[in-house]
DNA sequence: TAATTATGACTGACCAGTCAGTCATTATAC
DNA sequence: GTATAATGACTGACTGGTCAGTCATAATTA
């Protein structure tokens, strides 16, 4: 039976060697070589190196398609320890995503929500899309979240929770602040917040799939909408 | 080893029975009861309610996940039909979503590319993607190549080359008609014609993850998007 | 020493893909 | 028209590779 096409060996990235493992993120093996950390900042250390190799994998094959074996070796672990730190795969997998949800809030939290002009606002929001999420190994949990969702409820449900419901209501409280304030008029931005992000989804996946056909902006597809948005709603040219 | 969760056993649609196989799509015993179909004719009916019940379990659980076995099942066939039919499951897979394709470019070719106003062009494709794709199984292939696309590089080009590509030259034939006809100003949706369809793959998205807590009206969203766009460059109000 | 953490060979369920054989249909011979 | 042969779609038990999860043992730390 020939191998699955879809689950192609993992490729230890970039280096050949796996001997010594992952050099970049301290692994077991880094631990040893430097000052003797405590058991509780090794144990740490294990756990993070799993859950930094397991995103990889993940990313390249989805959750169906990842083997353990594959995440072990990149974490420079054994197999075995993946169970002292967590009860089976797709708890890993769950709480992979969920680790990284905090980030991904944080940038939400500390966007400035006091009372900048609403398109300086969401000019932030969007270059903060890009730069933080787009732009560095955060895309991959996005992307996770969108092709794996559908088949992990629990995490769905968690992702809206803590991210996009968080989000909207942000996004809402400016736009009424902002036709509070006379900036805006019509209901169309509180009726669907979603209109700032939709360029940024469609850019991520275009990105997934389309990339190497035909590259896409994501920053300046972002730019153009908002553009859009303001010249149609904002009152009068600014 | 517990089963993967993702993984539950097929659920023969609605009716318990599975020796009459499927009585809606017509499989080998339908054939039976009716006309004695000529063996062509078997065999593409075969061929067919094959290529239907995969659609139905790879939409549900991707592909990976999917067993060979319950798109038999599901087929009222035994899984070695299905090898005489596909060469493997990945062949399987990539002629059920290239199958797909015909009728989602029909509907684009349908269109009618005559020189009505950008706006009722353009609400037109937005109305027809609601109605055809979003509303019809036909969603389900979008989100397989959404969520599988990345793995099925082949898939991804052509379905590129097929239907993005296409798409975009229609629509951006259409924007360029539209400025020469002095109704919108702006190059905006020429460099990103990707613009028009961005609500929809969000609304696709969303729907696949979220829905069950909020729903989302694809076709508002989509009509709201249209109105921004007007509003920002059409040429003065309408 | 005791407790905690790590190891990796091992097990068994699982499932893609195979193949020898069945049977209805079509073609040919009489 | 009838008998016989050829065809090939269909079947499903079977095989072998794969991989999640286990556990007895080893290493490390307090």
């Amino acid at each position: 039976m020939p191998k699955l096409p879809a689950r192609e060996r993992a490729t230890p990235r970039a280096t050949s060697a796996r001997p010594q493992p992952a050099a970049g993120s301290r692994g077991k093996r880094a631990a040893v070589r430097t000052a003797p950390k405590s058991r509780n900042a090794k144990s740490a250390a294990t756990h993070a190196a799993i859950i930094d190799a397991a995103l990889d994998e993940f990313a390249a094959r989805g959750f169906a398609a990842t083997r353990l074996d594959d995440v072990a070796r990149r974490a420079g672990v054994a197999k075995g320890t993946i169970y002292v730190h967590f009860r089976d795969k797709e708890t890993l997998f769950e709480e992979l995503v969920r680790t990284a949800l905090g980030p991904l809030l944080r940038g939400l939290e500390e966007t400035p929500v006091a009372d900048v002009p609403l398109r300086a606002f969401v000019e932030g929001l969007a270059d903060h899309f890009v730069k933080e999420i787009l732009g560095t190994r955060r895309k991959h949990i996005v992307r996770l979240i969108v092709t794996e969702g559908a088949r992990f409820p629990s995490l769905a449900q968690i992702y809206y929770r803590e991210v996009i419901k968080r989000a909207m209501v942000v996004v809402r409280g400016a736009v009424e602040r902002a036709i509070a304030r006379g900036e805006i008029e019509g209901d169309t931005l509180q009726r669907f917040p979603q209109l700032f992000v939709a360029p940024g989804i469609l850019a991520l996946v275009w990105d997934m799939l389309f990339a190497r056909f035909e590259p896409l902006d994501a920053g300046a597809l972002m730019r153009a909408q908002v553009d859009l948005v303001f010249a149609a709603i904002g009152k009068r040219r600014k």
